[in-house]
DNA sequence: TTTTTACCATACGGTAGCGTATTGACAGTG
DNA sequence: CACTGTCAATACGCTACCGTATGGTAAAAA
C-alpha cells in the first residue's frame, strides 16, 4: 500500500488510472465513466479533463497498466525460483490462484467488443502459454503432447477465473495440486506419451 | 431457420428476444438497449414497449431464453448414443467445441455485474459438472479424482471459449481427443487413481 | 360492416454522460 | 512581489437512451 486514494492533495494521472483500474475489476468497462470516476474521487470532470485528451485515453492507459502490471511479475517469479521444471509447474499454480481474476475477467470481456483489446489480451496469452508448454518439455514431455498439457492447465485456470466461484483457498490449493498430479503424470493406456524419466 | 428476421408482418415477442440473443452475443449486454434493437429490425420503440414492460423484461427473458435453450440440449444429446461413459465424454467434449461460445461468453461477462445473472449461471454450472464428473465415475475413478478430472475438463472448454482464439475444427477436434486421452488415462506414478479396469 | 385486437409511429419530457471553454486557487520560482 | 505552471470548479451545449402518452392502421372477429 503505498498512497491508495483520499490523500486529499493533489491528484495525478496515476490516480486515475489507479481508481479506474479499480472500477475496471469492480463492474466492467462500461461502468469506467469519467464523471462517475469523478464523483468516486471527490473532483469534478475539470481535473480529469486535465490529465486525459477524453475517456478513450484513459480506457488505453488501464490497459497499457493492466499489461505492465502482470505480464512479467508471475512468470519471474516463477523463474526466481531454483527448482525443477515440475516444480516450478506446481509453483505457477500456485502463484495463479492467488489472484481473483476480477481484473483479467473484465479485460476479457472488454476484449469481446474491442479487437484492439483482443489482440493484446492474446499476446499475453500466447506468452503465458508458451512458457507453460516449455515447462512440460523440460519435464519431458514431447512437444505435441507439452502444447496440449499447457493448454489445459492454463485454459482451467482461465476457466476457473471466468466461473469464479470459489473461495476456499486451503481447497484450490490441494486441487491444483492434483491437477499438477495429472498433468504430470505419465499416461499408461494411450500411445501419446513417453516421458523420459527423469 | 425458420423465420429469421424480417419477414415483414408483425413482429412478436420472440422476435425480440432472438434480437436480443443475437445482439448480446455479439456486442454484450450493455449494447442491447431498446431504441437501437429497434432500428435494427426497423420499426420503432413503440413496438418494443408493447411486448415488454421496459428494458429489464427483455434482460429477463434473454437470460431464460439460454437457460432454456442450452442447458439441457447438450446432455441429452449426449446421453441420446448408446455407448460407454469414456465414448459418452469424448462425445461431450466434441459436441461442445461445436459452439463459438459468444452467447455464453456475454452472459458470464454479464453475470460479473449481476449477481441475479450470476446465480442462474452458477446453476448452470453446476449442473453441468455434475453430469461431467458422474461420467468420470463411470469411467472407473473414484470421486475426488472425478471431480477434479470433471473441473479440469469443464474449465478448460470454459476457458477456450473465454479465450476463443481458435477456428481450426479438424485441429480443435485433435486436441480435444488428447486431452480425453490424458484425462480418463490411470497415472502411473501417483497415489491419486485406481482405475478398476472397466 | 362494424368493432376489436394487435401492432406500430410520433412526439414528448427526463436523465446520464461526453467534451469544451472559461475562470479560479494555490504553490513554487524568479 | 509578480509570474507561471498545475490542478480543479463551474457552466454550457450536445447526444443517446429511457419510458410514457396518444393516436393510427390493418387484420381478424363479431
Amino acid at each position: 500500500m503505498v498512497k491508495t486514494t483520499d490523500s486529499s492533495p493533489k491528484l495525478k494521472r496515476q490516480d486515475w488510472i489507479d481508481a479506474g483500474l479499480k472500477v475496471l475489476a469492480e463492474s466492467g468497462v462500461e461502468a469506467v465513466r469519467v464523471e462517475p470516476l469523478a464523483k468516486l474521487m471527490k473532483v469534478t470532470k475539470g481535473s480529469f479533463y486535465w490529465h486525459f485528451k477524453d475517456r478513450q485515453e484513459l480506457l488505453d492507459a488501464l490497459l497499457a497498466e493492466w499489461v505492465k502490471l502482470q505480464t512479467n511479475s508471475i512468470i519471474e517469479r516463477v523463474e526466481a525460483i531454483k527448482a525443477d521444471a515440475s516444480t516450478k509447474l506446481l509453483r505457477l499454480f500456485e502463484i495463479a490462484i492467488d489472484d481473483d481474476g476480477k481484473e483479467e475477467n473484465a479485460i476479457r470481456a472488454w476484449a469481446t467488443n474491442d479487437s484492439k483489446v483482443a489482440a493484446v489480451v492474446a499476446q499475453v496469452d500466447r506468452k503465458r502459454l508458451e512458457y507453460t508448454r516449455d515447462l512440460f518439455v523440460q519435464i519431458g514431455f514431447t512437444l505435441p503432447e507439452a502444447i496440449v498439457r499447457a493448454r489445459m492447465a492454463y485454459y482451467s485456470l482461465v476457466g476457473e477465473f471466468t466461473i469464479g466461484t470459489r473461495t476456499d483457498r486451503a481447497e484450490r490449493l490441494a486441487e491444483v495440486r492434483m491437477e499438477h498430479a495429472i498433468l504430470t503424470a505419465t499416461s499408461v493406456n494411450s500411445q501419446l506419451s513417453i516421458r523420459n524419466s527423469q
